[in-house]
RNA sequence: GCCCUCGUAGCUCAGUGGAUAGAGCAUCCCCCUCCUAAGGGGAGGGUCACACGUUCGAUUCGUGUCGAGGGCGCCA
């Protein structure tokens, strides 16, 4: 549901000034010199709620100095009960605008209403997305770069899903390939040991102590089969195990999928194989020494790719185009794909192999968003094993360490193509330097001021606002409207930081608040005023936790 | 070599075609007769890597240079 009644305070104001710029200077109203005014909300708060900086911009058009033209336009204004008084003409020529109290206020109704669904807006219109994530291959737990895809690609999909979008999220396995007998060759060799039978390990082999487990309980489930020697049957075996294992890590990190899409699945259906034909047909490929060559070159990638390796086989790159065909034919018109900067340049081959497809394909599809590695820190030193996984840190120490929200909310909070430094000691830290705990205890703050008070919540509902009126208090009201924004933009821009960022700018407001004033006054109406404020900010709060997948607790 | 990302306070990082570039940490000073001090207020700290362009205006956009990280080879 749309919270239009106050985000309305915007484009009410932009029309407002739009006329006033027609009354004041009727010749912008012929198109070829038509000028929309621009909104916009200045940084600092002394500069009013909104300001237009058109006289500015229209200084050179029409010859007129800035703060002349100001001067006119705020002249021409209609009277309107949005306003608190005469917009005032600042600096170079900037109009700052006041909004009225009754037009400030408006926010705190509106979450009232919406509750839940408070800045989530139909912009959508249900177009269907996927976001693909995590895509881990079967070889092992998951890794805490996983993680922080697994946590930002659940994000992307919250926040596209409150814009209205259909959103569909899939994991992909590349359950097929070298990789995967590997690990089968991993088990196996683990297997022989325990059976004592003399075999050098694989080179390439998975040494994690998780390889070990696998062996162990493959010999106790298939007696007949203790040495391994069904390699085939040890790979299905071992590939089930992890897949399960990835599944429970997902689960308690409260992510969830709606497909897993199986890379095997791709040839036993054909779809490499159609797909890597219909480019021949296309004409857009070349033999080459024995291999099949795509001239990708010819859609942007700087070399052509080989598609069928010498041997007959396929490289990875035939069965990922197959791929993203079919997310296209499965009516996706959008598709995000969530993936470690390690492997974008698949990307730029994929978009080339749909492009050469010739299928209407949009050259940016499918958009992507990146992650950058984590340098996980613990008493001042990097901590790179684990006991499980030998080489790596997985997500299940970071969760069972630290807690699911704490993990969520810090592979999210910086912006994702940035490097994270995930700091344990302060992602433990119950205190104002642990950003996790700043913002869930502002949330169990209100919560324990609501309950002091002990009366019913919904009524505040009906509380009159007029009392807001202190800085705090209208700092804390703006910022409240600026949530449907911001969960826009978050999801335009596919930068779910933003809504960390947010919270906790929410969050250090709260606690000016508190700490600046007397909060729980003697005067009834100011005291129901400042009750309404706090319990719209909790819902915001609530919400806005709610699109990280962290809760919001009501005690700490 | 080519491609991608990044370069903002001592540190970790936000942010923006506009007015005095922000937050937290760290350093220093201060604040509990309302709720959770698990908090708040204040001080200091900046050539927004550098140069040139576009613009009324550039930290933001473009080009180049320098620096950091990553990717790319019939690898997966």
């Amino acid at each position: 549901m749309p919270s239009a009644a106050f985000t309305d305070n915007k484009s009410a104001i932009a029309a407002l000034f739009q006329q006033a710029l027609y009354a004041a200077f009727p010749a912008l109203r012929n198109e070829a010199n038509s000028f929309v005014i621009d909104v916009e909300k200045p940084k600092n708060p002394d500069h009013g709620h909104f300001a237009v900086n058109s006289a500015l911009q229209l200084a050179k058009k029409l010859g007129l100095k800035p703060r002349d033209i100001a001067a006119a336009i705020v002249n021409a204004l209609p009277a309107s009960d949005l306003l608190a008084g005469t917009p005032e003409i600042a600096g170079p020529g900037f109009i700052n605008i006041r909004l009225a109290s009754s037009a400030e206020t408006r926010v705190v109704a509106a979450i009232f209403s919406a509750g839940e669904n408070f800045g989530n807006s139909t912009t959508g219109g249900g177009q269907k997305v996927m976001v693909e994530f995590v895509s881990a291959n079967p070889t092992g737990p998951l890794h805490v770069g996983h993680g922080r895809g697994a946590a930002t690609g659940d994000t992307l999909a919250r926040l596209l899903d409150a814009q209205g979008f259909n959103v569909s999220r899939e994991f992909y396995y590349n359950d097929g390939g070298a990789q995967i007998n590997n690990l089968a060759l991993s088990v196996q060799a683990r297997l022989r040991e325990r059976a004592g039978i003399a075999a050098p390990f694989p080179e390439d082999g998975y040494r994690g102590q998780y390889i070990t487990e696998i062996a162990e309980r493959y010999a106790q489930e298939n007696g007949a089969d203790a040495n391994g020697d069904r390699l085939e049957a040890v790979q299905k075996f071992a590939v089930a195990a992890l897949r399960h294992e990835q599944d429970l890590d997902l689960k308690a990190f409260d992510v969830r999928f709606d497909v897993f899409f199986l890379e095997s699945s791709l040839y036993t259906d054909g779809l490499v194989e159609q797909t890597v034909n219909h480019l021949v047909k296309m004409g857009h490929t070349y033999e080459r020494d024995g291999a099949l060559w795509l001239k990708s070159t010819e859609y942007g990638d700087d070399k052509d790719r080989v598609m069928r390796k010498s041997d007959g086989t396929y490289t990875y790159f035939a069965p990922d185009v197959a791929y993203h065909v079919t997310k296209w034919q499965r009516g996706f018109t959008r598709a995000i794909t969530e993936l470690g900067a390690d492997h974008h340049g698949s990307l730029a081959r994929v978009r080339a192999g749909l492009q050469a497809m010739e299928m209407g394909v949009p050259s940016g599809y499918p958009e992507y968003v990146l992650h950058q590695m984590i340098t996980v820190m613990r008493g001042g030193e990097e901590v790179k094993i684990s006991k499980r996984a030998g080489s790596y840190v997985t997500l299940r120490d970071l969760i069972d360490e630290v807690g699911c929200d704490a993990t969520r909310y810090f592979f999210v909070m910086r912006k994702s193509d940035s490097q994270l430094t995930f700091d344990i000691d302060l992602a433990k830290s119950r205190s104002e330097d642990n950003p996790v705990y700043y913002v869930q205890y502002a949330h169990a703050r209100i919560c324990s001021v609501l309950g002091l008070w002990g009366g019913d919540v919904a009524t505040l509902n009906a509380a009159d606002l007029s009392p807001l009126v202190s800085k705090y208090e209208s700092d804390i009201l703006r910022t409240l409207a600026d949530f449907p924004e911001l969960l826009a933009t978050a999801a335009r821009e596919l930068s779910p930081h933003l809504v960390c960022v947010y919270l906790a700018d929410l969050a250090a407001k709260l606690h000016s608040f508190y700490n600046a004033e007397k909060f729980l006054v003697e005067d009834e109406k100011v005291k129901l005023a400042r009750l309404a404020l706090i319990a719209a900010t909790r819902q915001v709060l609530k919400n806005g936790l709610a699109m990280l997948g962290v809760n919001a607790p009501e005690k700490m």
